[in-house]
RNA sequence: GCCGUUGUAGCUUAGUGGUAAAGCACGUCAUUGGUAAUGACGAGACCGUGAGUCCGAUCCUCACCAACGGCUCCA
């Protein structure tokens, strides 16, 4: 069975993954009877299969599989495609209750059936295929990758299925490179780096998901912290400081108890009825600062930031390294506004979430989340709620010229919202700044300001974040700068190293000189050889360092060498390349860290 | 939560039904060395946790915990 996606292109290597998806379920059939298909795509990187199997598979049965599927293709000449009728169909796949409910559902949509075989294979299928698959499939071109749960239709209330991955290229030489370049890209793993930059642990005594940053990590966290602290300035957002845990009550009245519940963790007093809640976000408190004193329409906006730790209870299965957590926090910040504001508001958001990613060197791309017109009951407010929001936060974009995606079903349960998307080194996408538009909370909190003429007014409350998550941001960047952090977020900027033990003193003025100029500098001066301890400042990725011997002394000047030639880090910036050595006196070396650190670099980022 | 994989020293890994090996890192001593590995010696692990089978379990079985890759979810 296909899957085939009209908009889909059918190129060649479409085809390969296409037939060999039919392949592996032939080869499965015959291997494990009983064994019913259900749908299989070609995706980016080969194709999937997804399966209702009488055992288990195991990655270990692979290579009996790949052998089987290598033996069936020499069986299969032509592979083509003819129209049948429903009942025709149906009997064919009384056997599969998958196929059946998918064909009884092309027929209802009055979609045509067609059948594709070849060799002992029938399949129903759009086609898409290679036509003749003995000659045109590259047999050393696919491996069977991993095995997977999915559920059927990907409604986890469905039957679990078993999903095979496959990787298929239309060469051997593609096949080969993609795997290397998947070992490359896990060197640059969070995880990884994390653990041999010494940034974060995590213990099975704390619990999973909540990360404890060390000194060098919990500087970069800090450091990202305070860049937002800068940008929050800017547009105008105090920074509010507010407890962790909140009467259920709360979240009741915001609308989070009942739709939120089971991700929320619970926290109980001896004192008092009612459970109390570990807080999962801060707009509900942020709602409670509004509400306490009278506010006019020449307040507005009113806006608020905050670093609160949040706490939310996600399934095991679903945490990740940095990017996904049960404790962390968010560059969150709320602005109450008039809805004559709103635009401006927007803008000014937009502007500020740009110029950090400018800053990171970020590539990003624009997403305009939209709710779900079939599942209203994930929502809260009325269709002209949001069919009126939506249209404000589109109307914004296009008249910025703004490029953007649409996202059916993204929003957040109050409003639409825009999210800024980006990737990991896996190519898996995150989502890291945000800016929600929010009718109803105000009103659920019955939030007022007196307008011009007197009345009493409900004003439109904003939820944006710049960064989105710190934490989940440094998981970003450390992938994205692969460990090379720039000048300004690199725990340690600079190391000194002197040759010798008789070049301690001179290198140790240095230090002092630098030290006191607010450089985050480390000496080298313990007994090793200038070969180690090069190598040690190299492997902690540190920017720059300073050689000091006979030299140096002599001449006034320092070497100093910088971790990658001078250039700043990129995504494809890696360990170990050349490195570049200039002469500066002292003053010229101050100079040029303080100024390199107080610019951040700069560079504009890439819309994608 | 579900499907699959994994868990041996700080790190990376080897190994076995009879309580375990190596490299790096670490410590001591020697080496005063000009840019990715100077030498010698030493210390360091009840093999994720708990139970079971066995004369005996790091190894086999079960349960739990945790990580990783997916699915679902993601305020």
């Amino acid at each position: 069975m296909c899957y085939c996606r009209s908009m889909e292109k059918v190129t060649n290597a479409y085809k390969i993954r296409h037939t060999l998806a039919h392949l592996l379920v032939t080869a499965i059939k015959e291997l494990y009877p009983g064994a019913k298909n259900a749908i299989g795509p070609a995706i980016d990187d080969g194709f999937y299969q997804d399966f209702d199997l009488p055992k288990a598979v195991s990655v270990e049965d692979f290579p009996k599989i790949e052998k089987k599927m290598r033996e069936i293709i020499k069986t299969w000449d032509t592979f083509t495609g003819r129209e049948v009728t429903l009942e025709e169909a149906r009997a064919e796949f009384a056997w599969n209750e998958y196929k059946t409910e998918l064909l009884e559902e092309f027929a209802s949509e009055g979609k045509k059936l067609t059948f594709y075989t070849s060799g002992t294979l029938v399949d129903l299928c759009k086609g898409g295929h290679l036509e003749h698959p003995n000659k045109d499939l590259p047999i050393d071109a696919f491996k069977l990758d991993r095995v997977a749960g999915a559920y059927w239709r990907g409604d986890e209330k469905n039957k679990m299925l078993t999903r095979i991955y496959g990787l298929a290229f239309e060469t051997k030489e593609e096949l080969e490179k993609y795997i290397d370049q998947r070992e490359e890209a896990k060197k640059r793993d969070h995880k990884k780096l994390g653990k041999e930059l010494d940034l974060f642990v995590f213990s099975d005594l704390v619990g999973s998901g909540m990360p404890m940053f060390t000194p060098k990590g919990a500087f970069i966290r800090n450091s990202i912290i305070n860049f937002c602290r800068e940008l929050n300035a800017e547009l105008g957002f105090g920074e509010v400081h507010t407890p962790n845990f909140n009467k259920a009550e709360l979240f009741k009245i915001s609308g989070h108890y009942e739709k939120y519940k089971e991700d929320m963790l619970t926290v109980r007093s001896q004192y008092s009825e009612e459970d109390f809640f570990l807080k999962p976000m801060n707009c509900p408190q942020h709602t409670q600062i509004y509400a306490s004193r009278p506010r006019s329409y020449r307040d507005l906006p009113i806006r608020y930031a905050d670093f609160a730790n949040l706490y939310r209870d996600e399934r095991p299965g679903e945490l990740s390294g940095l990017t996904r957590l049960r404790c962390f926090c968010q560059d969150d910040g709320h602005a109450f506004c008039r809805e004559d504001q709103i635009k401006s508001e927007f803008e000014n958001i937009l502007g500020v979430v740009k110029k950090a990613l400018t800053t990171y060197k970020m590539n990003y791309k624009i997403r305009l989340s939209l709710w779900d017109p079939e599942k209203p009951e994930k929502y809260l407010g009325s269709p002209e709620v949001w069919e009126r929001s939506q249209e404000i936060l589109e109307n914004i974009l296009k008249e910025n010229k703004i490029k953007y995606e649409i996202g059916v079903g993204e929003a957040a349960i109050y409003g639409p919202k825009m999210d800024i998307i980006t990737k990991d080194s896996l190519g898996r996408e995150w989502q890291i700044s945000t800016i929600q538009l929010d009718f109803i909370m105000p009103q659920r909190f019955k939030l007022t300001y007196t307008d011009a003429d007197g009345k009493e007014k409900t004003p439109v409350m904003i939820h944006r974040a710049i960064v989105g998550s710190p934490e989940r941001f440094m998981g970003i960047l450390i992938e994205h700068y692969s460990g090379n952090f720039p000048l300004w977020l690199s725990p340690v900027q600079i190391k000194i190293i002197p040759v010798r033990e008789n070049h301690n003193e001179y290198a140790k003025n240095i230090f002092e000189l630098l030290k006191e100029n607010n450089i985050r500098v480390e000496l080298a001066n313990e007994d090793e050889n200038l070969g180690k301890k090069v190598r040690d400042a190299k492997n902690n990725k540190i920017p720059y360092w300073v050689v000091i011997g006979d030299k140096e002394i002599e001449s006034g000047k320092l070497t100093l060498e910088s971790r990658d030639g001078g250039q700043m880090p990129t995504s494809e910036g890696e360990n170990g390349t050349e490195t570049s050595k200039s002469n500066v006196s002292q003053e010229e070396l101050l100079k040029k860290l303080l100024e390199e650190i107080s610019t951040k670099g700069a560079a504009p980022a890439k819309l994608v």
